[in-house]
DNA sequence: TCATTACTGAAAATGAATTTCAGATTGAGG
DNA sequence: CCTCAATCTGAAATTCATTTTCAGTAATGA
C-alpha cells in the first residue's frame, strides 16, 4: 500500500527535474486521464521524450518501476490527491470534487496513522466508564464533542457535551476514578481545555485527547488519539480535517459498540423501538435524524 | 474514468464465474494488496492458475486488458469499496477500515448524484440572502445545521441555526422575501421540519432541503440537495450518511464562497486577524478550534 | 579550452501480456 | 452408458511493453 501521495512528491520534486521530465511532469497534470491508460511508450511520444526518460522519471519519483508509478497514479488521481493542495477559491470546475478529495485525503492520512493500540486503550476505558465528558470548543471542536455525545449514549453510556470552558472546570472537578473526559481540540493549543484536563486528571479521570500529535493538549492527556492535519490557513475553505475527526469519533464508538455489544443492545432495543413507534403511529418527531 | 467499482461488478458475477475464475477471485478478495502489485504471471501462480486465464478473467468483469483491470482494483482497493456492504457489529479485524471504507462509499455516491444544477441554484440563493436559517434536528441534523452556521458565517453571511421546532416555527414567520432556509433530515420525514418550511415559505423565503429525493420534507422545499444513503437501521453502527451531509455543506458553502468571494475576503481577513493575534499573544482562546 | 558531470535516446535485451490452438472437462440428449 | 457440442483451460508462440546498456550531446566549472 503506498503511503505517500504521488502528486506531493510531484510538487515536491517540481524544482529539481530536468528539462525532459518537467515535460512528463506537465503532461501528468494536464492530461492525467490520457496517462492513466497510456502505455510507457505512448506516454513517452506525447511528452516529446523517451522511454527511457519516463522510466528513470518514474524512479526519481520514489517509485519501483513504471508500473507501480501508474498504480499510484491512479490511485492519487482517483481519490483525488490531486486536488491535496490547499483549495483555491479561484478554481470553478469540479468544486464538488475538490471537496471530496480534501475529505478522502484528509480522513486517509488519518487512517494510515492510527494507533490502534491508542484506539484500544481509549476504548476501554470508555466502554466502562461512568461519566464520560466531551469537550471541544470553537466550531469544529464543539461539533466533534456533540458527535462524540452522540453516538455514545446509543451505547448505554453516560455522556455529555461541552462547548463552555467555566462548565468543563466544575464538570471535570466534579469527576474522579473511573469518569473518563474526550476533548477534542484541532489546533492542540486549546489552553482552557488544557486546565479542564488537568482538573480531571488530579481527581482521577481518564483524559483522552483527540488532537494533533505531541501538542500541548495531546501531551496533557493520558491517551492521545491522533489527528495530525494540516489545513494551510484558508479558512475560507471547508476544513477536511473535520471529517478526519469525525472519522476517529466513528473509529472509536465502534470499538466501544465491540467491547460492549451486550449492555448496548439493550439500549439500542429501546431507542429502535422509540423510533419505531413514532415513525409508524403520526410521523412526529424522528429520534436521530 | 472508470465509474463502476471492480469489487461490486466481482460481486455481481461471483455466480458466473468458472471454477479457475473463482480461484482468482478468491485470492483478490483475501490478498488485494499482493494482487496489486503483482505480475499477471505471478498471479496466476498465486492462484494456480494459467495467466491466459486470467486475462479473460479481466475480460469478463469487464475490462480491457490486465493492465486497465488492475488500475481499476488499484481505485477500489485504494478508497475502499472493499467493504461497501453495511457494516456489522461483529467484524473485528480492520474496524478502522470499515468506518473509512463506509464514509468513502457514502460520500462517492452521493457526489456521484450530484446535481450541480441545484447546487447553483442554492448557493446562488444563499449568496445573497438577507437571513439564513439553519435547521435540522434529532442529534445528526442538529450537527449538520451547526456545520451550515459554521460555514457561512464565515463567509460574512447572516446565519443562525437552531435544532428547536418552536423557535423554527417563530423564526420562519419573522422571514422574508430574499431570506433563506437551509433544513436538513437524514430520514426525509421530520414533519416539524415540514411545518417550518412551510411557515417560511408562506412569507416568501427560500427553502432549502438537504434530504432524501422526492422525499416529504424534499418535497416541501424550492431546492432539495439529495443525499441518497441506505444506512441500513443499525443504530449501533456509526451513520456514514453524515459525512454525504457534511460533504452537501462543504460542497455548497465552497460555491458560495466562490460567489462571494469579494465580501467573503474581508470577513476573511478580519478573522484571521483575530486568529493570529490571540495565537501570537498569550495563546489564550483559539478560533474556530 | 578541456575535463567532468549530467541528460538523453537508439538499440539491444529482457520480460510480461495476449493470442492461438489443442487437450480436457462438463453436461445435455440419445 | 455413450456421443457430441459447448465450454474451460493451459502450453507454446507471438506480440508488445519495459528496462538496461551504452554512446553521443549538452551544460558546468576550472
Amino acid at each position: 500500500m503506498p503511503q505517500s501521495d504521488l502528486f506531493a512528491v510531484l510538487n515536491a520534486q517540481l524544482g529539481a527535474l530536468s528539462r525532459s521530465e518537467q515535460s512528463i511532469a506537465a503532461l501528468l497534470t494536464s492530461e492525467t486521464d490520457y496517462a492513466l491508460s497510456a502505455s510507457i511508450t505512448e506516454l513517452a511520444a506525447r511528452a516529446e521524450v523517451s522511454p527511457p526518460t519516463v522510466t528513470r522519471f518514474c524512479r526519481r519519483l520514489g517509485c519501483e518501476s513504471y508500473s507501480d508509478f501508474k498504480m499510484q497514479l491512479a490511485q492519487a488521481a482517483f481519490t483525488g490527491l490531486r486536488y491535496n493542495r490547499t483549495l483555491e477559491i479561484g478554481e470553478k470546475p469540479d468544486y464538488a470534487d475538490s471537496v471530496f478529495d480534501a475529505a478522502v485525503s484528509a480522513m486517509r492520512t488519518t487512517r494510515d496513522a492510527l494507533d490502534r493500540d491508542r484506539v484500544e486503550e481509549a476504548a476501554r476505558a470508555v466502554s466502562q466508564a461512568g461519566t464520560i465528558a466531551a469537550y471541544g470548543s470553537g466550531g469544529n471542536s464543539a461539533m466533534i464533542a456533540g458527535e462524540i455525545q452522540n453516538r455514545l449514549f446509543r451505547l448505554g453510556l453516560h455522556v455529555s457535551a461541552s462547548a463552555d470552558h467555566s462548565f468543563q472546570l466544575m464538570q471535570s472537578a466534579a469527576l474522579g476514578p473511573g469518569d473518563v473526559v474526550i476533548g477534542s481540540s484541532l489546533s492542540g493549543r486549546n489552553v482552557e481545555l488544557i486546565k479542564a484536563f488537568a482538573a480531571a486528571r488530579t481527581y482521577g479521570a481518564v483524559i483522552i485527547a483527540m488532537s494533533r500529535s505531541a501538542s500541548p493538549v495531546a501531551l496533557a492527556a493520558h491517551i492521545n488519539l491522533a489527528v495530525d492535519i494540516d489545513e494551510g490557513d484558508n479558512i475560507l475553505m471547508p476544513t477536511s480535517a473535520r471529517y478526519s475527526f469525525l472519522m476517529m469519533v466513528d473509529i472509536l464508538a465502534h470499538r466501544v459498540a465491540q467491547l460492549r455489544e451486550t449492555p448496548a443492545r439493550e439500549t439500542l432495543r429501546r431507542i429502535k423501538f422509540q423510533l419505531a413507534n413514532e415513525r409508524d403511529a403520526n410521523d412526529r418527531e424522528v429520534l436521530g435524524d
